[in-house]
RNA sequence: GUGGGUGUAGCUCAAUUGGUUAGAGUACCGGACUGUGGCUCCGGAUGUUGCGGGUUCGAUCCCCGUCACUCACCCCA
């Protein structure tokens, strides 16, 4: 019979790596703790509803992307493809409003999308997520940017870009949007076909095409910012103005949309200049309009998702320190056969005493246990007949190759 | 969903125009060193050549299918 593997775009975190996770989770919490939000944890599926009029029903994750399933008992549901809209659900579900505003809520942990796996993109992955929800401030969008910037400052990454963009609001886009139709409409036969199928749906997507005809079409096209209502161009202003104050290196890139329908005002995305195509480390910005979509009043709010796969590859990528990766402190090791119900026993004492200790479990010869002890451990504790009659322990140093006998006491205070 | 590249030992890779018993390094186990890891030397174990079919006297090699990995398109974290 055939082993069976894990599922296409899935894969295990194993030791070699898990302990990096660790280290780049310790960081989120750090900086979420720094920055006053609360960490929460929320189920890993959802009614599909909530992605449907949340995420938007002509957005790709939606139409293609999503796990969905009917339950036993009747219920379609979906595996999580992102976590802002759960946010908002618990925000409304556990009444949030009465709180003080903004409630501001971090998580971590794994999405799922069906899509073709390539470098940095899985079906299913790992996202850090923060939400700053119920105000309208555009302060609080400075400092949703600064808590993304600062997390990577920690992290030590470099090589990053800042993109940010304004893609308003429904009072301010249909215009835009019918604008940037009416330029494209000549040139409609031109465009390649993924545009020329978004066309009405969703056309301000032909912006960020990568395609060099649509490219080409689109350099001339009127910018968003001309078609601001005062409200999203005082909100934009006053973002940049904050950036420049705190001094933030960002690059104001007219043609950043996103691809899900609840963006408001703010839109904005972090690359990295050591990925290959799926370059974003963070892709966030505010949705004033979510809430309502799924049943709730107005709330304004703003969030970010970061990747942390992509984070990880890009720290590889740049040699970036991910802490001391953690190895046993002892290996006991059996100096004789007859000898390893004492190993146990101490190993146990070790253990009891918070020192992480293991030993030999497949008889093997005294060499290799010491290899063993020199690969996994910072000391061998070695018994054998004369350390049993004497009542100690041989004690080696394995990086220093020094070696001292002691009682099991003097081990444990010297060790803990 | 579309296209390119790749699948041989746990890992990194060999194998002549298609040729008989598929090799090496490394890791692993044992020994030289009858109780001390790293260096050296000797020995040992390990494969459904991803899977299925086809061509052939004969396939790791050629052809088809399939699965997986990978990169890109698309989309996004």
């Amino acid at each position: 019979m055939e082993v069976i593997k894990a599922p296409r775009g899935t894969r295990d975190i194993l030791g070699s790596e898990s302990w990096k996770w660790a280290y780049v989770s310790s960081i989120c919490r750090e900086v979420a703790d720094d920055f006053g939000y609360k960490e929460v944890h929320l189920p890993i599926f959802e009614h599909t509803e909530l992605f449907s009029r949340g995420v938007g029903e002509t957005t790709d994750i939606v139409e293609k992307e999503m796990y969905t399933f009917e339950d036993r008992g009747g219920r379609s549901i979906a595996l999580r493809p992102e976590m802002t809209a759960s946010m908002m659900r618990s925000y409304l579900e556990n009444e949030m409003r009465s709180a003080n505003q903004p409630v501001k809520l971090w998580g971590i942990g794994p999405m799922f999308r069906y899509e073709r796996p390539q470098k940095g993109r899985y079906r299913q992955f790992q996202q850090m997520d923060i939400e700053a929800i119920g105000a309208q401030d555009a302060f609080v969008d400075l400092e949703v940017i600064n808590f993304s910037m600062e997390l990577y400052r920690r992290l030590g990454l470099s090589n990053l870009q800042v993109l940010i963009n304004s893609v308003g609001c429904p009072k301010c886009r249909p215009n835009y949007r019918k604008k940037l139709q009416d330029f494209l409409k000549p040139e409609h036969d031109k465009l390649c076909d993924s545009c020329k199928n978004r066309f009405d749906r969703n056309p301000l997507r032909t912006l960020d095409c990568k395609r060099p005809v649509c490219k080409e079409i689109t350099a001339n096209a009127p910018s968003i910012m001309e078609c601001l209502c005062d409200e999203c161009k005082e909100h934009f202003d006053k973002l940049m103005l904050g950036l420049n104050r705190i001094g933030a290196v960002v690059k104001h890139d007219k043609r950043l949309v996103r691809g899900l329908d609840y963006y408001t005002k703010t839109a904005f995305e972090i690359l990295s200049g050591d990925l290959g195509s799926q370059n974003a480390v963070c892709g966030g910005g505010r949705y004033d309009n979510l809430s309502e979509a799924i049943g709730g009043p107005h709330v304004p709010s703003v969030g970010f998702a970061a990747g942390i796969e992509r984070i990880v590859l890009t720290m590889e990528a740049q040699g970036c320190s991910f802490g001391k990766e953690p190895s046993n402190k002892v290996y006991v090791v059996a100096a004789e056969p007859c000898v390893r119900i004492d190993t146990m026993d101490l190993v146990r004492k070790l253990r009891m005493n918070g020192i992480s200790a293991d030993m030999d479990y497949m008889d093997r010869s005294m060499k290799s246990q010491m290899k063993s002890a020199g690969n996994m451990a910072q000391y061998a504790c070695i018994i054998g007949s004369e350390e049993l009659a004497k009542g100690i322990i041989t004690v080696k140093n394995m990086s220093e190759s020094t070696q001292e006998e002691l009682t099991i006491e003097q081990l444990i205070s010297k060790l803990k």
